[in-house]
DNA sequence: CATGAATGAGGTTTCATTCAT
DNA sequence: AATGAATGAAACCTCATTCAT
């Protein structure tokens, strides 16, 4: 390996050690009360280096969200790209996406105070950020496919089914972590719920 | 009526002036940046006046939210109070929840940011308030009577049902106000769709 | 004395505080070296009070040149005003410019460091603000008048001798400042070198 | 040529590339504007190099006014060295000041911000440095001389007639920069009005 | 010797909170 | 009781300087 690709492969070593620091910092203790020092601190490294890699505390941020993002956003279109089947599609999409957020579930805190609410409401929001805008796409074609296959009614509001949809993989994941202290049960097991609840509700039948 | 009542009457007066105006500046500037001084000014009073009727910011912030959930509490209460049937029970649950949520949009993007994420998660945050315990416990008392009833299925575990519940509320409030620019649209209306949707969820029949 | 009057000013005290103190700390330090908290602790006040007279650090900066330049300006204006021989005019013109600079050195310091040099070459500089313009249109004017009635003459450059006749009154300020330690000559004393030197140059006659 | 000459002239060489780049980002930004950073890449060098030929900031601005200075100082001593009269000398000393002038803009410019002001005042500023005290001497040496030989008045004093000298060149040159846009004029034809300026001043015949 | 990433001190600015009037 | 000026802690960000490679 040349010099220059260890030198470039370093450089990308600290800026995802920092990425990981903000992570977590970022979950911690939400945007505001993040320091740029916490996370230097947390990652081991001046606070003058953070900047060596990220403009600013928002840009660091948003890249943070944006680098999650892609990847989930990748890791659902492999897994559900060469899927047929509409609802098995589905499926797959509610397992891969608890899947990621259990992984990740630092990220997902970010993720889920992000998303809604007004505090960051002014800013650029990732949600409509390129990545964001992207996955709501995608999402939405799944969604339009299971409307075309009538896996599920074209009744109701594209958009709105899809924020149903999202929320409800939201809501699951947020009451589970917040549950989770001392329980070992994991989240990729309530996909069935899920999937469940989003195609036939609560209902008795 | 006495003098003494005629001075609690203005400090209460005053004390309400106060929480409109913070309604409004949370709503519209979020927790962090909005500052005392701001909301002073729209309350038309001087910044220490505030501190007069409220600990510090966090204080002011955890009143008006309780406040307001108290009303709400109160007012689904006394709406689904007396009826028996469980579906009626959340049919007129959804519909004085959207009709608040209507009637109060600042307060409802309060609550919105407040109850998911993470940006005031070290402190208390509003659900782990007394009276958002109080609205919590109702929800659930009002869906696991409608268990009994049958009216929806005891295969869930009634928590989630709980959560998934108020979160479709708030999904379908937030994007409604989203999309609001413009149209005409009144919240309300969709009390139809919120209730297909949690009961039915969103297959095609 | 209304009690709105007082309140009003005490707050021209302070904001005079400020300036007095800002004066000399920039006169010491220069404008980069000079720091916010430098001059507050020089006032007796605290940090954030300094904002709340002005903006930011260059506005104080602005605003205290500005200040001094109108009372500078004004001075000369008043006592130069009703007199018409030209030559006379010239001679109270250095006069009272000397006088002044010897009560304002502090002053004289950040004045003289402002107008030339290129530290502050892209922000706004004293000589482009209305005050300062109107210093040099003055000067312009009454050399113009000295050149009408023949006292100086018409073959040089306005502008030139405009710059020329203000920094010669600036050199000479600037070395005896840095001549005075332990001398008593007072720079009034000044005056007719200046004019002398001016009018007729350093030949032998 | 020996190894250890080459080394020791590529030595001077990266020495003089910087010197060279200091002098255009110094008079481009300003002292405290300029940065380490920006000088080296201007250099085409890496940051740390500019530390292996100055020891700090503060240095490399100093020994860069020093070597210009003392450039100056060689050119004026060498053309005035041989001239008897006094008149003539002056004379040569103006035209080969502006020369030197027009050739090295950036250099006056960083001259200029450095002989006034208080910018750097606490700090060496540079007319207190050995070669910026001979040229003092030397301009002091020249009037002198004139004085002796009568073309100057002895009346006025040695020192104060040298600051005028010095100051009377700057300005002219100073304010020949700030016009310069778009005009041809070139700097050396204005020694006239130099020489005429400070020899008999403004006053007319 | 040359490099440039890393450092962290230090500057400006904001704002929750206090307190004299 | 009401006020709002004053405070100063704390955050973001820059950059002179060092040092491992």
């Amino acid at each position: 390996m040349s010099v220059l690709n260890r030198k470039e492969r370093d450089r990308q070593l600290r800026r995802s050690d920092i990425l990981r620091a903000a992570e977590h910092i970022f979950a911690l203790k939400g945007y505001h009360k993040a320091t740029i020092r916490d996370i230097a601190k947390e990652a081991q490294y001046g606070t003058g280096t953070v900047y060596l890699h990220f403009k600013n505390k928002h840009a660091l941020y948003f890249v943070l969200l944006e680098e999650k993002l892609k990847h989930l956003l990748s890791v659902i279109k492999e897994k559900t790209g060469q899927v047929k089947d509409a609802r098995k599609k589905l499926e797959i999409f509610i397992l891969e996406g608890l899947t990621f957020f259990e992984e990740n579930q630092d990220f997902f805190q970010i993720f889920a105070s992000d998303s809604e609410g007004s505090e960051l409401y002014a800013e650029a929001r990732v949600f409509k950020s390129p990545i964001g805008l992207q996955l709501q796409e995608y999402t939405a074609s799944v969604l339009k496919e299971a409307q075309s296959q009538e896996v599920i009614s074209s009744s109701f509001d594209l958009e709105q089914l899809c924020d149903v949809f999202t929320s409800l993989l939201k809501t699951i994941t947020l009451k589970w972590l917040q549950r989770k202290e001392g329980k070992g049960e994991n989240l990729v097991g309530l996909s069935e719920v899920v999937l469940k609840l989003f195609l036939y509700g609560a209902a008795n039948k």
